[in-house]
DNA sequence: TCAAACTTCGGTGAACCGCG
DNA sequence: CGCGGTTCACCGAAGTTTGA
């Protein structure tokens, strides 16, 4: 480990081991089974407390112990199984001394099963807490509720969201801290601390992104219930680059697939395909984007997606959508929100 | 020179598969 | 059915490139 400006603590490994055992890149992400991070604490801390032996076969035992319950029910020859043996070869580096295990001990127990709690405590989609509030506002508003219902869902569903993870984050780390404030202080005390509120704020970052996600797919989803607008099979051997949500048959038996994101980043190339034969052999009449976060959007990707059968859905108050509807040629596939079930609705009945 | 445009990264969760 | 394993989409922030 290095040490760093002359405030390092041996504890700053709490970070590390977490870091290490949450990666699922390299490490196989093993941090987030509740399961085994407690069986490895009690592993530790029945050694620890127990054996009169003295450390280094405490340590080769402990060793063995890591690494048996690292691997535990794992298939030899996978990559998961790959992953965890690295991961217990790279630890050995920080595994020097029996304190280092009862740091290990500690950001198991204290750590990693608190933030996988939390994490499981926060909802990983808004739909159930909105659903109920957007029906009425869709009954009261109609289709011109539209222009901002998935912004509203969007808000709504972040701040509640917010709300929860500081609920949750605040409950635990008081917890931790009451834990271990009695046993240690200053930078030991700083560097856990630090470490649990750095891991959670990182992973609850990640759940954020997929909940965002799911949202605009599930208010989607509600406002194709509400107006009636069925779904229809994906034609046949099609497959984009880019996830298409729903698809929806027009009267004249072709087809429109529409896709719902909060933005396209550099998913953007995959929003259209040159490829107009490929389209018409499976009646494909366009790809329609529905996309709540305009700011990522230039003049020229905007061009580009348009000239390919593209249409591109933006909330009603977005700068970009008010600039393309002063062009001629990009108001036809730059749109409002407002119109998505009424442009709908026309194509299909 | 520096802001805008664009690309990359990575933990989570869901879908799916094969196995017992 | 449940469980391990794999794959992939999610996107906010950080990093890199472009171009005026």
């Amino acid at each position: 480990m290095e040490t760093n400006y002359g405030i390092s603590s041996p504890w700053e490994k709490v970070y590390w081991f977490a870091r290490m055992l949450i990666n699922s890149d390299q490490y196989g992400g093993i941090g987030g089974d509740s399961r085994r991070m407690n069986a490895l604490a009690s592993a530790i801390k029945t050694a620890i407390d127990q054996s009169n032996d003295d450390e280094h076969i405490v340590m080769e035992f402990l060793n063995q112990k890591l690494k048996n319950i690292l691997l535990e029910g794992r298939k030899p020859g996978t990559s998961i199984y790959h992953s965890l043996e690295k991961l217990y070869m790279d630890l050995q580096d920080d595994l020097i001394t029996l304190t280092d295990f009862k740091i290990l001990c500690l950001t198991c127990e204290k750590v990693l099963v608190p933030i996988n709690s939390c994490l499981g405590n926060i909802p990983s989609n808004d739909s159930e807490f909105v659903e109920t509030y957007a029906n009425t506002f869709l009954k009261k508003e109609g289709a011109k509720g539209l222009a901002n219902i998935i912004n509203i869902l969007d808000d709504k569903g972040l701040r509640g969201s917010l709300e929860c993870e500081r609920k949750q984050l605040v409950a635990s780390f008081s917890e931790l801290r009451k834990n271990i404030e009695n046993e240690m202080s200053g930078a030991d005390l700083d560097s856990v601390l630090t470490a649990f509120c750095q891991e959670f704020e990182r992973r609850v970052g990640q759940k954020r992104k997929g909940r965002a996600g799911r949202g605009v797919e599930g208010a989607t989803s509600l406002i194709f219930r509400h107006f009636g607008i069925k779904a229809s099979q994906a034609p046949e051997h099609f497959t984009t680059g880019l996830e298409i949500d729903r698809w929806v048959r027009t009267k004249e038996g072709w087809y429109i697939g529409i896709s719902c994101k909060r933005t396209l980043r550099e998913r953007w190339k995959q929003a259209y395909t040159t490829d107009l034969n490929l389209l018409n052999r499976h009646k494909i009449q366009a790809l329609w984007h529905v996309l709540t976060y305009d700011k990522d959007l230039s003049d020229e990707k905007l061009t580009e997606i348009g000239s390919h059968r593209a249409v591109l859905y933006l909330p009603d108050d977005s700068p970009k959508l008010k600039k393309a509807g002063n062009h001629p040629g990009m108001k036809e596939y730059v749109r409002p929100m407002s119109s998505f079930i009424d442009d709908l609705k026309s194509l299909v009945s």
